[in-house]
DNA sequence: ATCCTTAATATGTCTGACAATTGACTTTTT
DNA sequence: AAAAAGTCAATTGTCAGACATATTAAGGAT
């Protein structure tokens, strides 16, 4: 195996790119809005990368909204009004969001049930009817106050019951992101608007028919397999959810209907 | 002024990057998900581009999601599941989302006033103080069913009363896509879950404290001035919106509170 | 059979160059 | 003096070719 620039006595350094990813996200973060990055021949020189792999970066970024480049003028960084509060884009978890915004929550009403697959389930998630589930469900506290009830289901040899006994947050999410493994990918999170269940309000400390946000969601890893499955009923007006919609100018309409 | 590569004869081409977009999208969309795309030295000899520009253009649909790039093996179409129903993301109106999933959709009880920027208007739109707006209000109809009631609100420079007498089909977002100008950036979406007010309730036929979600939106140009307020309210069932929420691995928190 | 080597092929990165666009400045013309 | 035209430097956009690294499969030695 020949290895004709190797500067670093045969060890494998991470991927140049990852690298600039973190650097470049704190380069744009510590740039005030609307202020103009340094040339791309010096920014590339001052990260110790390469001018194309800069300019890959800077177009994922560009795509994500966090800058905008002009020919012949310069990159600017974007009014971060638009997207300083991370939006609902962004798979992190209620505990995470939280804290961004300065905001204690606390976990309480744990309950992990075990279940079996019924249909609807076992095809969501792609296991044999009447697998094994685990089911947890939790109400989260803001200000000793109720103001979210969770529920997740997932396949038992996903997350067993023995692992939410021991320090369990109250996120499944984060739990699954801190092991690292099976590694995440995405999740699609569906919005409603529905009235409290009796259950749900009870949880909530709410009346019945009581209008909440409800968010499901159904996550999936890197390997294309669903994990969870997950319910989320929201209190008005503690948390806001956003979206930052954007015009799409190169994307057709992905779609081949009739 | 000199050209050296002008094979055009003096004709500005656009440029290779939006054309590319396009293309690729294409062949992504029209690829059967997990398959291989050809490998990126003779796709860019097909598509006519250098390497460089089209890596950055994959670089670009890699952060959408849509492919994935694997080291030595080669570039793979992500399974369509998870994006071949575009969410929220993308901004394009209810008309055309419902064109999409083959819903025929109307619009009644076209409304337009003129009103004056009140502090909470004025505030928003960078305006002065009882600046006159337009207000646009309408009903959507589904199966002669109304299923939403959308409020449009718009400086009258940007939108004016005549313009909505000819041909407006419901949509102002479609309107000024269409027209061109200004040109638009994104729209940051708020979801709520609300309780039908009697305003709202009439319009949609529905009870008083029904519980409706509502889609609070702020409209951006690309100049970064936002030019529309919108609330939009959605009877459950009908319509369906979703978030891809991803792990976002090199950015930081892009936040610097203490 | 098992393990190692080798080769082929893919994406990842680098280097250097030129093209196209913009904005500021200078010069010329009116 | 004001407006128009030209010049120039700076910046992003694109290109070409090369080498580096990772992955997989085939072949050979043990």
């Amino acid at each position: 195996m020949r290895r004709k620039n190797d500067k670093d006595g045969g060890r494998v350094v991470v991927h140049p790119f990852q690298r600039l990813q973190g650097e470049l996200a704190d380069l744009i973060a510590s740039t005030p809005p609307g202020n103009r990055l340094v040339a791309e021949p010096e920014l590339a020189r001052q990260l110790g990368v390469s001018r194309a792999t800069l300019r890959e970066a800077m177009r994922s970024f560009e795509g994500q909204g966090l800058i905008r480049r002009r020919q012949g003028v310069g990159t600017f960084v974007v009014s971060q009004a638009k997207v300083i509060e991370t939006g609902l884009e962004a798979l992190e978890s209620l505990e995470t969001m939280a804290s961004k915004i300065g905001l204690v929550v606390m976990m309480g009403d744990l309950r992990i049930e075990e279940i079996y697959a019924n249909p609807e389930q076992a095809a969501k998630l792609a296991v044999d009817l009447n697998t094994p589930l685990v089911k947890v469900s939790r109400t989260i506290y803001a200000d000793k106050r109720p103001v979210a009830f969770l529920i997740d289901i997932l396949p038992d040899d996903i997350l067993d019951k023995t692992e939410l006994q021991a320090g369990f947050t109250g996120s499944v999410l984060d739990l699954l992101l801190q092991r690292g493994s099976p590694e995440l990918s995405n999740s699609v999170a569906e919005v409603h608007a529905v009235a409290a269940t009796i259950e749900v309000a009870r949880a909530l400390e709410i009346q019945r028919s009581d209008v909440l946000l409800m968010v499901s969601a159904q996550l999936y890893t890197t390997e294309d397999r669903m994990i969870d499955l997950s319910d989320s009923y929201f209190l008005p007006g503690y948390f806001k959810f956003h979206v930052v919609r954007r015009v799409i100018k190169g994307l057709r309409t992905l779609r081949s209907f009739a």
